[in-house]
DNA sequence: GCCGTAGTTG
DNA sequence: CAACTACGGC
């Protein structure tokens, strides 16, 4: 089972694109953020007609998350966050696939920083650490996935020295990280690839894709139990070159449900 | 040699429906009106990938016309009309390509009528019509091609009595038209199609193409010394029903250079 | 830079 | 209906 998340930064704006790369990469499963359209204005019809049902939770203007699913039964779980249900921005979708729970996150950047943006963004881990603690309290098989709006480490950044003031740098949001680590998830891609350099997001100013001038944002966490069913995993770093593309990249794991 | 004009309504949105066009209808000459781009953010890359070489004079929000050539030589000879060159509105082009003075216009439209900017308008077409003259009384091979915003005849609206009081209807610039044509130009169209119907222009609004509820606005006047070269010429009427289309279409004739 | 939003112009 | 100006967000 291939599983894939994918900051769109529009979901309408990236149409084209996204239908290629479905087209191209095959997944069963795939996690959307920063759909930027209102529920009402999600494509339906065509994802549809790419072979994906869809669950989503739009938002005028920012945010709204979706997750798809090509042969596989949804069931609907959370739309947003437990305890922070009033939270107005969508950033939060949870689902049952295959007796898998697979949370779509698409964390607050929170910058600048310091302020009440950035104050969200440490309200929010507050909220979604709740959630991932009972899940792995419960023994549950699940993954979280989604944009974190994090950079794990110094590895995941071209000049660490010029992120120190920037929001998805702090040491308070990758300890965050770290402790999720602790408690058990794995980060697929980092465990696949201990040492290279890998990066989900380049920024659209200053050619920053040509230069590699990446971070890494985008993440696909396992539970203990789906640790050993990890297969392969990647970003598809191409599709950014494409063109009219999002400023991150597709990244993706194949797990063996057997 | 085929010489065609084309109403664009912003040369970046409509660059790719212009490249379509052009592949298409492989024109030697294309006068553009309604870059609705400032000088810089003229697409000449794209327009010389395209196999044409370009002169334009672009304008911040609105006007702003050009003139592309595919193997013929260009020189540019005003870039406003003369008498006029305290006007900032970009309107006027003309260049000499293969001894042909060819003269590119966008003429204002001057609604509302009465008030100021129809004043504009008549005072523009006093300076045109003397550079007109000098044209014929010095008998040089010349086209007048552009967007005129004159509706010539009752034959060139679906529906006169509704353009009454429009300022491209108004008796006194149908006028000045009339009398470009007694001065010795001809209008290629009208004389190629004496008796039928031919738009070259229809609303975005109340699906005016889909009813061809249309207007002929866009005109190819040709000096006494081209009249005999006249050998083809049309509306390219699809263009307009294309996806991300202007709302004119562009219009072409081809001359027998021998 | 490239998304969205709203308001203005034709 | 589809250009434009702006602005906010990342």
């Amino acid at each position: 089972m291939k599983i894939a998340t994918y900051n769109v930064n529009g979901i309408n704006s990236r149409l084209p694109v996204l239908l290629k790369w479905l087209q191209n990469a095959e997944p069963d499963i795939v996690c959307l953020q920063e759909l930027k359209a209102p529920q009402e204005k999600f494509p339906i019809d065509e994802i549809n007609k790419a072979g994906y049902e869809a669950i989503w939770h739009g938002q005028k203007q920012w945010n709204g998350i979706a997750i798809l699913s090509k042969g596989f039964e949804m069931t609907e779980v959370q739309r947003s966050l437990p305890g922070n249900e009033d939270d107005n921005q969508s950033r939060y979708l949870e689902v049952i696939i295959d007796q898998i729970v697979i949370c779509c996150l698409y964390l607050p950047n929170g910058n600048p920083y310091p302020g009440p943006k950035f104050d969200y963004k440490m309200e929010w881990i507050k909220h979604f650490k709740k959630r991932t603690k009972q899940l792995i309290d419960m023994d549950l098989p699940a993954i979280l996935i989604g944009d974190f709006n994090i950079i794990p480490t110094e590895k995941d950044v071209y000049k660490p020295e010029r992120w120190k003031d920037d929001a998805l740098f702090q040491p308070e949001v990758r300890k965050a990280y770290s402790q999720l680590l602790k408690n058990g998830w794995t980060d697929a891609i980092r465990t696949l690839f201990p040492e290279e350099t890998i990066y989900t997001f380049w920024d659209y100013l200053y050619k920053a894709y040509d230069r590699n001038a990446g971070i890494r944002l985008d993440h696909i966490l396992l539970s203990p139990y789906l640790r050993s069913q990890l297969m392969r995993g990647g970003v598809d770093k191409e599709v950014r070159g494409w063109p009219k593309s999002s400023d991150h990249a597709p990244v993706w794991v194949e797990l063996d449900r057997k």
